[in-house]
This record gives C-alpha cells, sequence and structure tokens, in this order.
DNA sequence: AAGTCGCTCAACCGCTCATTG
DNA sequence: ACAATGAGCGGTTGAGCGACT
C-alpha cells in the first residue's frame, strides 16, 4: 500500500544552512544525482528534511542559476508573464530559465510590484488604479479576439512549459542514475542531475509568440515614437520603468521619466535605459535589413506624439481585453489617459492585424 | 553608540497533484 | 479504485543588514 516511507522526522536541522551541508549536499547530486529527495539527506548525511534539500538545491545550489541583478528584459518578461498568468511563478520561471521561482517571485515582491504600485498601477490585476481604458478600437470583436487569443495563449503556454521540461530532461537522462523517477512533473525544473556538461547542452528557452509580437510592436512604435522626438514632437505620457524611452536618447527618457516622477532614475535604471537603447538599435537595423525600409516610418502617422507612451499602458489594454472587460468610460480626465488609449488601439490594432490567431 | 525601521531574500509551511503499490 | 507517499508550487515568515534618528 503506497509508497516505503523513507522519512525520518526527528533531529532535523532547521533555518540557514551552513557551508558544510552545501558542500555534502552539492558533492552527492554531482556523484549520484538527486533521485529521491525523501531518501537523499540520509545517504549525503544531511540532518535535513527532503523538502529542504531540494529548496536549497534549486533555489541556491543549482550550477545552473544566473544571480544578480535582473536585466530590463528579464524585468520585461516578468512583468507580461505575470499580466498573463499571473502567480504561476513556475511557468514563469519556465521561460527565465536561469532564474529561480524564489527568486523572481521575490523581486516582484520587493521591486516590480512596487514600481507598478507606484506608477498606479494595480499589480494584481496589471490595470490602473481608479481608471479604466477602453479595449481596443472599442470593438468588442477585436476584444473578442484577444480574450481567445489570451486563453489559447494560456493553454499553449503549459503545453510548451511541459515541453520545455521535458526537452531539459532528455538531455539529463544522459548522465541518469539508477534508481532515477521522476516527480510530479518538473524532474528537470528541479535541476536533477544538473552538472555544468548538461546545462551547456540545453536549448535556449523558447519565448511567447505573444511576447515576441508584443515586444516587436512596441519596439517599432517607439522607434517611431523617438523619431518623431527627435523631430521636435510632442511631450511624454509617462514612462514604464524606464523603458518608454523612443528615441535614441537615455538622457531624455531619464529626464521625462523624472520629470514625472514615476520612478527614481538610478544608476540602476540608467544601465537599464543604455541596454535598451543597444537592443533597439540592434533589432532596428535588423528590421530594416528585412523590410529594405526604415520601420521607423510606419508609424509616423499616428505616432505624433507617443514618445515615452508606454508599455505598462499596452498591458492594461492587454489585460482589460484578455479579462473581457471592456471599461469604455469615454471621457478621459485628461490628455494623457486619450493618448494612451489612442496608441493602445493602435498598438492592438496592430496585433489584430498580425494574424495567425 | 544605541535603538528603530524598512528592505531583502533564504527558508519554511501548507496545500495540491502525481505516483506508487 | 484507493490510500499512502513524494514532489512541486505559491504564500508567508523572519534573520540579517543597512539607513536613519
Amino acid at each position: 500500500m503506497g509508497r516505503t516511507p523513507c522519512c525520518y522526522a526527528d533531529g532535523m536541522n532547521r533555518g540557514p544552512w551552513t557551508p558544510e551541508e552545501d558542500q555534502k549536499l552539492l558533492a552527492y547530486i554531482q556523484q549520484y544525482g538527486c533521485g529521491s529527495w525523501r531518501c537523499l539527506p540520509r545517504k549525503a548525511g544531511l540532518q535535513r528534511c527532503g523538502k529542504s534539500c531540494r529548496l536549497r538545491w534549486n533555489n541556491y545550489l543549482r550550477p545552473d542559476i544566473k544571480r544578480g541583478e535582473f536585466s530590463l528584459l528579464e524585468d520585461r518578461t516578468i512583468i507580461q508573464l505575470h499580466a498573463l498568468l499571473g502567480n504561476r511563478w513556475s511557468a514563469i520561471a519556465t521561460h527565465l530559465p536561469k532564474r529561480t521561482e524564489n527568486e523572481i517571485r521575490n523581486y516582484w515582491n520587493t521591486h516590480l510590484k512596487k514600481r507598478l504600485a507606484m506608477m498606479g498601477i494595480d499589480p494584481v490585476t496589471h490595470k490602473p488604479k481608479g481608471t479604466v481604458l477602453e479595449s481596443a478600437n472599442g470593438d468588442p470583436k477585436n476584444a473578442s479576439n484577444l480574450s481567445h487569443m489570451a486563453q489559447w495563449e494560456s493553454t499553449r503556454l503549459e503545453a510548451e512549459e511541459r515541453l520545455v521540461r521535458e526537452s531539459q530532461l532528455c538531455y539529463q537522462l544522459y548522465d541518469l542514475p539508477p534508481g532515477f523517477s521522476s516527480g510530479r512533473s518538473s524532474a528537470a525544473a528541479s535541476g536533477m542531475l544538473l552538472n555544468q556538461t548538461t546545462t551547456s547542452k540545453l536549448a535556449p528557452p523558447r519565448c511567447l509568440d505573444v511576447l515576441k509580437v508584443w515586444q516587436s510592436v512596441m519596439l517599432e512604435s517607439m522607434l517611431a515614437a523617438g523619431n518623431d522626438r527627435h523631430g521636435g514632437g510632442g511631450d511624454s505620457a509617462g514612462s514604464f520603468f524606464g523603458l518608454g524611452m523612443g528615441g535614441n536618447s537615455c538622457d531624455i527618457a531619464s529626464d521625462q521619466a523624472s520629470a514625472l516622477g514615476f520612478l527614481e532614475i538610478n544608476a540602476r535604471d540608467q544601465k537599464y535605459l543604455n541596454e535598451f537603447s543597444e537592443i533597439s538599435t540592434m533589432q532596428l537595423h535588423k528590421m530594416n535589413l528585412a523590410t529594405g525600409h526604415n520601420v521607423g516610418d510606419h508609424h509616423q502617422h499616428h505616432h505624433a506624439d507617443g514618445v515615452f507612451n508606454n508599455m505598462g499602458n499596452h498591458m492594461l489594454s492587454a489585460n482589460s481585453l484578455i479579462t473581457g472587460s471592456n471599461a469604455g468610460s469615454g471621457s478621459s480626465s485628461n490628455a494623457v489617459e486619450e493618448r494612451a488609449r489612442n496608441e493602445d488601439n493602435y498598438y492592438w490594432h496592430d496585433i489584430i492585424n498580425m494574424g495567425d490567431y
């Protein structure tokens, strides 16, 4: 009846791990893998429960963990995925393979959530607090399309998540020791049997198609807006983590963001801006090579003053569409909101017209 | 210098779901 | 089919640390 119990409850160490314990766990996993977490501590000579060992390995000792500051793109990915998936950290972590769920969750709770809140965005719903935006073009059909798209994407994401895990597991099977047994789902995610060699074999994570679309459209619109800006365009409507910069000048973005009081531009933000600027330049170059013309021209006609109108607004609209909620108040309290709505309309119009959904 | 406060993040807890016999 | 167990997930806690008073 059931599995053979292999637990031993008493005499367990708790609290922070000592370097000696880490060393024991590392040495054991490197040599034998981690087959059964339940039995591992005893075999490794650790006075810890299996759960504690798994957590320590997954969140700290795994060789493929990337530590340190989150990059601009990681920030964006987390926010976008959170808008789509909510608090499904494991799913989100699948797309940031070098980050742990714990790390992502902590980062969200301590940084991103606060920044969103500071900007007046509800970090749970990704909607602006006290304000509501219209859906794409105010067209129920578009809203329906996007709602369907979101549902589809959510389902697809789960399947994708499984595939990523399975593919990782395949790689790991090269080093699979005897007695291996998989857990509920994520043997790979747990870093089971990973060593430096196998880690290096892992395929890069696949990105969400929706995110790709989103990012490319955002980039395009921002670049276009940036051209406008340099041509003496209008003012900004807000900055999203300093990402909403459209021009080639990071200084402009910093100034605008600071002036708006949405965030403090510190060294880290500045680094983000620089990083994003480089990425934008590279992608613009790629687009120009592919299309044979300046992609920045595409949006000129309707992005006259959209320099700093932000990803956040797009995300908010996305969410309202995804949830099927159509704010539709129609009466904006100020010009900023009005402009945000207009840009959202163009943005979602672009996405809808990309087809394939 | 001592106390307080706020922040970060490693670790734990409780629940759910998958697996096993 | 069922119960027992393993493992993963997400929420929460609290130790450690720096900034501030």
